[in-house]
DNA sequence: ATGGCTACTCCTAGTAGA
Protein backbone atom coordinates (compact mmCIF):
# COMPACT_ATOMS: atom_id res chain seq x y z
CA UNK A 1 0.00 0.00 0.00
CA UNK A 2 1.15 3.56 -1.49
CA UNK A 3 0.04 7.02 -0.01
CA UNK A 4 1.62 10.24 -1.10
CA UNK A 5 0.51 13.57 -0.15
CA UNK A 6 1.84 16.81 -2.74
CA UNK A 7 1.17 20.50 -2.03
CA UNK A 8 0.20 20.76 -6.16
CA UNK A 9 -0.08 24.22 -6.34
CA UNK A 10 -3.03 24.43 -8.98
CA UNK A 11 -4.40 21.40 -10.23
CA UNK A 12 -4.56 22.97 -13.29
CA UNK A 13 -0.93 24.31 -13.46
CA UNK A 14 0.34 21.20 -12.55
CA UNK A 15 -1.86 18.50 -14.50
CA UNK A 16 0.93 17.36 -16.65
CA UNK A 17 3.38 17.15 -13.67
CA UNK A 18 0.96 15.16 -11.97
CA UNK A 19 -0.40 12.46 -14.38
CA UNK A 20 3.08 12.03 -15.26
CA UNK A 21 3.91 11.55 -11.19
CA UNK A 22 0.88 8.93 -10.43
CA UNK A 23 1.95 6.95 -13.63
CA UNK A 24 5.82 6.90 -12.33
CA UNK A 25 5.26 5.89 -8.70
CA UNK A 26 1.29 4.29 -9.09
CA UNK A 27 0.08 5.57 -5.44
CA UNK A 28 -2.77 3.51 -4.04
CA UNK A 29 -3.74 7.15 -3.00
CA UNK A 30 -2.93 10.28 -3.82
CA UNK A 31 -3.55 13.07 -1.56
CA UNK A 32 -3.27 16.80 -2.68
CA UNK A 33 -3.42 20.72 -1.37
CA UNK A 34 -3.78 23.65 -3.30
CA UNK A 35 -5.73 22.91 -6.11
CA UNK A 36 -7.29 26.31 -6.67
CA UNK A 37 -10.46 25.04 -8.42
CA UNK A 38 -14.17 24.79 -8.13
CA UNK A 39 -15.45 21.21 -7.92
CA UNK A 40 -16.76 21.11 -11.81
CA UNK A 41 -14.11 22.55 -13.41
CA UNK A 42 -11.58 19.59 -11.98
CA UNK A 43 -9.89 18.16 -14.46
CA UNK A 44 -11.26 14.78 -13.59
CA UNK A 45 -10.60 13.09 -17.29
CA UNK A 46 -6.89 13.09 -16.53
CA UNK A 47 -7.50 11.00 -13.42
CA UNK A 48 -9.50 8.83 -14.91
CA UNK A 49 -7.28 8.18 -17.82
CA UNK A 50 -4.59 7.04 -14.96
CA UNK A 51 -7.50 4.50 -13.32
CA UNK A 52 -7.85 6.99 -10.45
CA UNK A 53 -11.30 7.54 -8.98
CA UNK A 54 -11.26 11.27 -7.01
CA UNK A 55 -13.05 12.95 -4.24
CA UNK A 56 -12.49 16.77 -4.29
CA UNK A 57 -13.48 19.50 -2.34
CA UNK A 58 -11.87 22.75 -3.89
CA UNK A 59 -13.02 26.43 -4.17
CA UNK A 60 -12.02 29.44 -6.49
CA UNK A 61 -8.41 30.66 -6.68
CA UNK A 62 -7.44 29.40 -2.87
CA UNK A 63 -6.83 25.80 -1.08
CA UNK A 64 -8.98 22.95 -2.37
CA UNK A 65 -8.20 19.60 -1.68
CA UNK A 66 -8.59 16.65 -3.19
CA UNK A 67 -7.94 12.69 -3.22
CA UNK A 68 -7.25 10.36 -6.51
CA UNK A 69 -7.57 6.20 -5.28
CA UNK A 70 -6.99 3.74 -7.25
CA UNK A 71 -8.69 1.32 -5.07
CA UNK A 72 -12.42 2.11 -3.51
CA UNK A 73 -12.73 5.20 -1.35
CA UNK A 74 -15.33 5.22 2.12
CA UNK A 75 -16.34 7.28 4.93
CA UNK A 76 -16.18 10.36 3.00
CA UNK A 77 -16.27 13.62 4.97
CA UNK A 78 -15.41 17.23 3.70
CA UNK A 79 -14.14 19.70 6.23
CA UNK A 80 -14.60 19.61 9.77
CA UNK A 81 -18.21 18.96 11.22
CA UNK A 82 -18.80 22.50 12.82
CA UNK A 83 -17.57 24.37 9.54
CA UNK A 84 -19.41 26.92 8.18
CA UNK A 85 -20.53 27.02 4.85
CA UNK A 86 -18.24 29.25 2.83
CA UNK A 87 -15.15 27.52 4.94
CA UNK A 88 -12.15 27.96 3.37
CA UNK A 89 -11.54 24.24 1.74
CA UNK A 90 -8.79 22.26 3.67
CA UNK A 91 -9.58 18.71 4.71
CA UNK A 92 -11.15 15.77 3.20
CA UNK A 93 -11.32 12.78 5.27
CA UNK A 94 -11.84 9.20 3.20
CA UNK A 95 -10.81 5.55 4.05
CA UNK A 96 -9.10 2.88 1.78
CA UNK A 97 -9.04 -0.67 2.88
CA UNK A 98 -8.86 -0.07 6.62
CA UNK A 99 -6.79 3.21 6.60
CA UNK A 100 -8.39 5.99 7.95
CA UNK A 101 -7.25 9.30 5.79
CA UNK A 102 -7.21 12.98 6.99
CA UNK A 103 -5.81 14.89 3.98
CA UNK A 104 -5.06 19.07 5.29
CA UNK A 105 -3.49 21.97 4.21
CA UNK A 106 -3.36 24.21 7.03
CA UNK A 107 -3.74 27.94 6.67
CA UNK A 108 -0.15 29.85 6.41
CA UNK A 109 -1.63 32.29 8.96
CA UNK A 110 0.18 34.91 6.54
CA UNK A 111 1.41 37.16 8.71
CA UNK A 112 2.72 36.96 12.52
CA UNK A 113 0.21 38.29 15.24
CA UNK A 114 -2.52 38.49 12.34
CA UNK A 115 -5.78 37.51 13.07
CA UNK A 116 -4.78 34.52 10.46
CA UNK A 117 -1.97 33.61 11.98
CA UNK A 118 -4.77 32.97 14.99
CA UNK A 119 -6.68 31.24 12.76
CA UNK A 120 -3.92 29.15 12.15
CA UNK A 121 -3.88 28.32 15.71
CA UNK A 122 -7.22 27.36 16.26
CA UNK A 123 -7.05 25.23 13.25
CA UNK A 124 -4.66 22.93 14.73
CA UNK A 125 -6.71 23.15 17.73
CA UNK A 126 -9.61 22.20 15.75
CA UNK A 127 -8.40 19.07 14.20
CA UNK A 128 -6.92 18.28 17.61
CA UNK A 129 -10.55 18.23 18.75
CA UNK A 130 -11.53 16.19 15.25
CA UNK A 131 -9.40 13.36 16.45
CA UNK A 132 -10.03 13.38 20.23
CA UNK A 133 -14.54 13.23 19.30
CA UNK A 134 -13.46 10.58 15.99
CA UNK A 135 -10.78 8.22 16.21
CA UNK A 136 -8.26 6.13 18.67
CA UNK A 137 -4.86 6.01 19.19
CA UNK A 138 -5.45 2.48 17.94
CA UNK A 139 -7.07 3.07 14.80
CA UNK A 140 -4.81 2.69 11.54
CA UNK A 141 -5.22 6.79 10.58
CA UNK A 142 -3.06 8.87 8.70
CA UNK A 143 -3.10 12.85 9.03
CA UNK A 144 -1.08 14.06 5.94
CA UNK A 145 -0.45 16.99 4.15
CA UNK A 146 0.56 20.67 4.26
CA UNK A 147 1.26 21.61 7.53
CA UNK A 148 2.73 24.88 7.03
CA UNK A 149 5.24 24.88 9.94
CA UNK A 150 8.69 23.23 10.29
CA UNK A 151 8.78 21.13 13.68
CA UNK A 152 12.43 21.63 14.44
CA UNK A 153 15.52 22.85 14.01
CA UNK A 154 16.53 20.27 11.39
CA UNK A 155 13.36 20.52 9.23
CA UNK A 156 14.90 24.03 7.75
CA UNK A 157 18.31 24.91 6.12
CA UNK A 158 19.32 28.08 8.35
CA UNK A 159 17.21 27.39 12.03
CA UNK A 160 18.73 31.04 12.89
CA UNK A 161 17.66 33.19 9.99
CA UNK A 162 13.99 31.37 10.28
CA UNK A 163 13.49 31.35 14.43
CA UNK A 164 10.84 33.14 15.07
CA UNK A 165 9.22 33.62 11.58
CA UNK A 166 6.21 32.65 10.15
CA UNK A 167 6.52 28.60 9.44
CA UNK A 168 8.74 28.60 12.33
CA UNK A 169 7.40 30.47 14.85
CA UNK A 170 6.78 28.42 18.47
CA UNK A 171 3.66 29.05 19.02
CA UNK A 172 2.92 26.89 15.61
CA UNK A 173 5.33 24.53 17.02
CA UNK A 174 3.37 24.03 20.22
CA UNK A 175 0.01 23.73 18.51
CA UNK A 176 1.68 21.07 16.08
CA UNK A 177 3.28 19.21 19.17
CA UNK A 178 -0.12 19.39 21.17
CA UNK A 179 -1.75 17.50 17.77
CA UNK A 180 1.12 14.89 17.77
CA UNK A 181 0.20 14.27 21.58
CA UNK A 182 -3.01 13.08 21.05
CA UNK A 183 -0.95 9.36 19.98
CA UNK A 184 0.89 10.41 16.25
CA UNK A 185 4.78 9.71 14.78
CA UNK A 186 6.02 11.67 12.13
CA UNK A 187 6.84 8.88 10.41
CA UNK A 188 9.55 10.31 7.87
CA UNK A 189 11.59 11.36 10.91
CA UNK A 190 11.40 7.90 12.29
CA UNK A 191 13.44 6.63 9.17
CA UNK A 192 15.30 9.53 8.30
CA UNK A 193 16.96 11.92 11.17
CA UNK A 194 19.30 13.73 9.19
CA UNK A 195 19.41 17.13 8.45
CA UNK A 196 18.85 18.98 4.73
CA UNK A 197 15.62 16.77 4.08
CA UNK A 198 12.93 19.29 2.89
CA UNK A 199 9.91 19.20 0.88
CA UNK A 200 9.19 22.64 0.13
CA UNK A 201 11.62 25.47 -1.68
CA UNK A 202 10.95 28.78 -2.45
CA UNK A 203 10.35 29.81 -6.09
CA UNK A 204 12.99 32.93 -5.98
CA UNK A 205 16.45 33.49 -5.49
CA UNK A 206 17.32 29.52 -6.73
CA UNK A 207 16.31 28.48 -3.15
CA UNK A 208 15.53 24.79 -4.68
CA UNK A 209 18.84 25.01 -6.67
CA UNK A 210 20.94 25.64 -3.20
CA UNK A 211 19.12 23.96 -0.78
CA UNK A 212 17.26 26.38 0.99
CA UNK A 213 14.13 24.53 1.76
CA UNK A 214 12.04 23.68 5.06
CA UNK A 215 10.50 20.18 6.00
CA UNK A 216 6.45 21.30 6.42
CA UNK A 217 4.19 18.72 4.20
CA UNK A 218 4.57 15.02 6.69
CA UNK A 219 2.78 12.45 7.30
CA UNK A 220 1.13 11.91 10.70
CA UNK A 221 0.43 8.41 11.89
CA UNK A 222 -0.94 6.38 14.37
CA UNK A 223 1.30 3.10 16.25
CA UNK A 224 -0.70 0.71 14.02
CA UNK A 225 0.24 2.20 11.00
CA UNK A 226 3.94 3.28 12.21
CA UNK A 227 4.63 -0.73 12.87
CA UNK A 228 3.44 -1.40 8.80
CA UNK A 229 5.91 1.61 7.61
CA UNK A 230 8.60 -0.42 5.23
CA UNK A 231 9.82 3.04 4.04
CA UNK A 232 9.47 7.07 3.35
CA UNK A 233 10.49 9.10 0.80
CA UNK A 234 10.25 13.13 -0.42
CA UNK A 235 10.58 12.77 -3.99
CA UNK A 236 12.62 15.60 -4.93
CA UNK A 237 13.08 14.77 -8.48
CA UNK A 238 9.55 16.28 -9.09
CA UNK A 239 10.60 19.76 -7.41
CA UNK A 240 13.03 19.94 -10.87
CA UNK A 241 12.19 20.40 -14.34
CA UNK A 242 9.50 22.36 -16.59
CA UNK A 243 6.86 24.12 -14.28
CA UNK A 244 7.05 22.31 -10.83
CA UNK A 245 5.14 22.93 -7.59
CA UNK A 246 7.51 24.35 -5.10
CA UNK A 247 6.85 21.42 -2.90
CA UNK A 248 7.75 17.76 -3.07
CA UNK A 249 5.47 14.29 -2.87
CA UNK A 250 6.19 12.75 -0.07
CA UNK A 251 5.18 8.96 0.20
CA UNK A 252 4.51 6.51 2.17
CA UNK A 253 5.18 2.35 1.99
CA UNK A 254 3.22 0.34 4.22
CA UNK A 255 2.95 -3.58 4.50
CA UNK A 256 -0.38 -4.92 2.81
C1' DA B 1 17.04 36.26 2.08
C1' DT B 2 15.65 43.23 1.29
C1' DG B 3 13.84 41.08 -3.20
C1' DG B 4 14.51 37.95 -6.49
C1' DC B 5 8.83 33.43 -8.38
C1' DT B 6 4.41 31.52 -9.51
C1' DA B 7 -0.58 31.28 -9.98
C1' DC B 8 -4.72 33.20 -9.41
C1' DT B 9 -8.50 36.74 -11.06
C1' DC B 10 -14.36 40.86 -12.27
C1' DC B 11 -6.83 39.45 -16.00
C1' DT B 12 -1.57 43.46 -17.88
C1' DA B 13 -2.15 44.99 -11.25
C1' DG B 14 -3.07 43.33 -7.02
C1' DT B 15 -3.29 39.41 -3.77
C1' DA B 16 -1.54 35.36 -1.74
C1' DG B 17 1.45 31.85 -0.91
C1' DA B 18 5.46 30.01 2.26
Amino acid sequence: MRIATWNVNSIRARLPRVTEWLASWSPDLLCMQETKVVDDQFPRDAFAEHGYQLEVFGQKTYNGVALASRGSLTDLARGFPDDAPDADRRLITGRIADLHVINVYVPNGTELGSPRFAGKLAWFGRLRDLLDRTFSRDDPLIICGDFNVAPEDRDVHDPEAWRGKLLFHPDEQRALQHLLSWGLTDVFREHHPGEGLFSWWDYRGGAFHRGWGLRIDYLLVTAPVAARTRAVTIDREARKGNKPSDHAPVILDLED
